[in-house]
DNA sequence: TATGAAAAAGAGGCATT
DNA sequence: AATGCCTCTTTTTCATA
């Protein structure tokens, strides 16, 4: 159902998803019709969910950006999951399994913010915080 | 220099990054030569690094999906650096503080191939795996 | 599925306020 | 900074293979 093909496309898009059907249907060796079908069909599988930005969280004022763990309380979980979504310096939260229930990626203005935040996920369990120092290059997404 | 109404517009852009500069106009109360003279403005500054996509790694036959920390042998952590570079399993890598240097995200087929990434990265260090479970809608990124 | 051609929508350049 | 206008590019739709 999805071929090689599909999957080049998609190589090309997630490193520039505005890139034009002309453009990746010379580097796959197809019209750009083609491409186009091809995308809008991995658009309605599902397979594409969405299309999205890299934004430097440095430049807008958000200094610190940190990896938290969270253990929650026992039995609190499902208020956790209503309270996280409060909180608009989560970037991304994930359920995951391990001694910690959560995974959330944060930005934070500074150690302040970053300080002020921790004190309101202990109301909700025991979080742990991974400072990130660099995100790696050349990475495959 | 980056305003209300540009953080509003990169919470737009977030949502769908392929919305057009009308589209995104009718939402910002400008119109749409300025909607695009201030993304043209954030993308000069370098606030908005890139436009990617989201993908359904499971419907691309990754139905595992995992966070690993990796702690690095002593004297090892250039070498790491260009290995992990070699890992098409690695969606991204960042390095981070604490006990561990590494933190990774990795899309994988299934617990046979979590089970060979694994043993190549004990080769380089102690790898911590978290599984994902699920991601937490309505988030802000 | 893949392609090409015509119509519609959108982006880019530029001058004006 | 914000806007309107004009041109060019791209996307969309559709017919055909």
């Amino acid at each position: 159902m999805i071929d090689k093909t599909d999957r080049k496309i998609i190589e090309l898009l997630k490193v520039n998803s505005k890139a034009s059907f002309a453009e990746i249907s010379k580097k796959v060796a197809l019209s750009p019709s083609s491409v186009r079908e091809r995308i809008n069909k991995l658009e309605d599988l599902g397979a594409i969910k969405g299309y999205s930005l890299e934004i430097d969280q440095a430049l807008l004022g958000n200094n610190l950006e940190v990896f938290i763990l969270l253990k929650v309380f026992t039995g609190k979980l499902q208020y956790v999951i209503v309270e996280l979504n409060k909180y608009p310096e989560i970037l991304k939260a994930h359920r995951i399994t391990g001694p910690h229930n959560f995974h959330l990626r944060v930005a934070l203005r500074d150690q302040l913010h970053l300080q002020q935040f921790i004190d309101k996920l202990i109301t909700l369990g025991e979080p742990t915080t991974l400072l990130i120092l660099s995100e790696l290059e050349s990475t495959n997404q």
